[in-house]
DNA sequence: TCCCCTAACAAACGATTGTTAGGTAACCAG
DNA sequence: CTGGTTACCTAACAATCGTTTGTTAGGGGA
């Protein structure tokens, strides 16, 4: 179930080592030689197979957008208690996440190096996948669940910020996996929204700096 | 006081154009000629200030990471709350961002195109920097400030990973000062610190799932 | 006035870039 | 055996890269 692009095989190794590459040194720091090579093949060879290296990148961020949505729209749209499926929606993006970090990695950092039209479209599909964290968040605050002081889009950012970062530092094989992680970050979030807290409102309104509870 | 580095003017005017072409496309993606036309120059005209393309985007990164030092560590090591001095830092942090977005970003996201040597020695330095949050996050745990279930190294990569994200997507003269949002993030993290939740813990103890509070 | 320094220019260097063209060995259907 | 397709190679293309060179115009200080 699931896989609808039957791929070449020749073709997603291609794409399996630029993820790698692109992921590792940037786009536009790698070559297509440096591809062909990982492969053991010489740089001219790859267009049997691609037909620019922007046409690359540019299959490999749609293949990890799509992936993401199918995981986490579902469950945004699903039953269920906000928190309860806030953090399932968290849960889904690492686990999609770690089914291919470098994959991942190049959709979330290298698509500005997309051609004007192809990044349009993305920044419009990841604006769409913003705003589903944000949607669960302002529900959660109108079913009580949630702190109704916070900012919904502001506190989407937040977390997403913060699980993005997680294939620049995480390595397999360390102490915590991708999904114990994603635990962590969700209880921290999620308590973060708790409305439970007395006053931790030190910046409710907007005010800078220099204040002392009034 | 503070600006111990005299520095040509030209030279700053060279530093100033390369970090918003540096943080705009990617350091691999400048160009020298870029450089050197965003100040109507020639490309080598450039080589009379600066011996490289590197260590251009070095002086460029070692000013930054010297400015969140500078700017954090008193308060780390100063007096107050393990909460309050949090609070502190991440504002503090926030502050050096607002005062150099587009240098702060290099710092941020370019230093690993630096060469092996440099770019480990910023590597330790960032270690440094990130292990004074996780101190703060101790202290505050043995204070009895903070959960202690919460790992106060998972806990301030979250942070950190959610503030170094202001560059990417905050424009300035939005609806929210670069200020404005480190309060509100410091209330999420602050809040998702705080002890008083009944049983925030759906993952309190490494072990990956399937689990029901033992 | 003479000298040197600074800041810039135009032009070129070799290396590397993405990409294309033509050729060849291996395989498979008829 | 034949013909076509697939997958790759070698070689080259124009463009662009970081950097070096030789030179020039201007501006003080002796």
């Amino acid at each position: 179930m699931s896989t609808r692009t039957r791929m070449p095989d020749r073709r997603r190794q291609i794409e399996d080592a630029a993820s790698a590459l692109f992921s590792g040194r940037g786009y536009a720091a790698t070559t297509m030689r440096d591809i062909a090579g990982a492969l053991d093949l010489q740089g001219g060879s790859l267009y049997a197979h691609v037909t620019s290296k922007e046409s690359l990148l540019a299959a490999i961020v749609d293949e990890a957008a799509e992936r993401f949505h199918a995981a986490v729209r579902p469950l945004a749209e699903g039953p269920g208690g906000a928190a309860e499926r806030l953090r399932a929606m968290i849960h889904a993006h690492v686990g999609v996440l770690a089914g291919g970090l470098e994959r991942a990695s190049v959709y979330l950092y290298e698509w500005r190096f997309l051609g004007q039209e192809r990044r349009e479209r993305i920044a419009h599909s990841r604006a769409a996948y913003q705003a589903m964290f944000e949607q669960v968040i302002a529900e959660g605050q109108n079913s009580g669940e949630f702190d109704p002081r916070a900012d919904p889009k502001l506190a989407a950012i937040f977390v997403l910020s913060a699980v993005n970062a997680l294939p620049r530092w995480h390595r397999p094989g360390g102490p915590l996996s991708l999904d114990e992680v994603a635990g962590r970050y969700a209880d921290l979030f999620l308590g973060g929204l708790d409305p439970a807290d007395p006053d931790r409102g030190t910046t409710p309104t907007p005010a800078p700096s220099h204040r002392r509870t009034p």
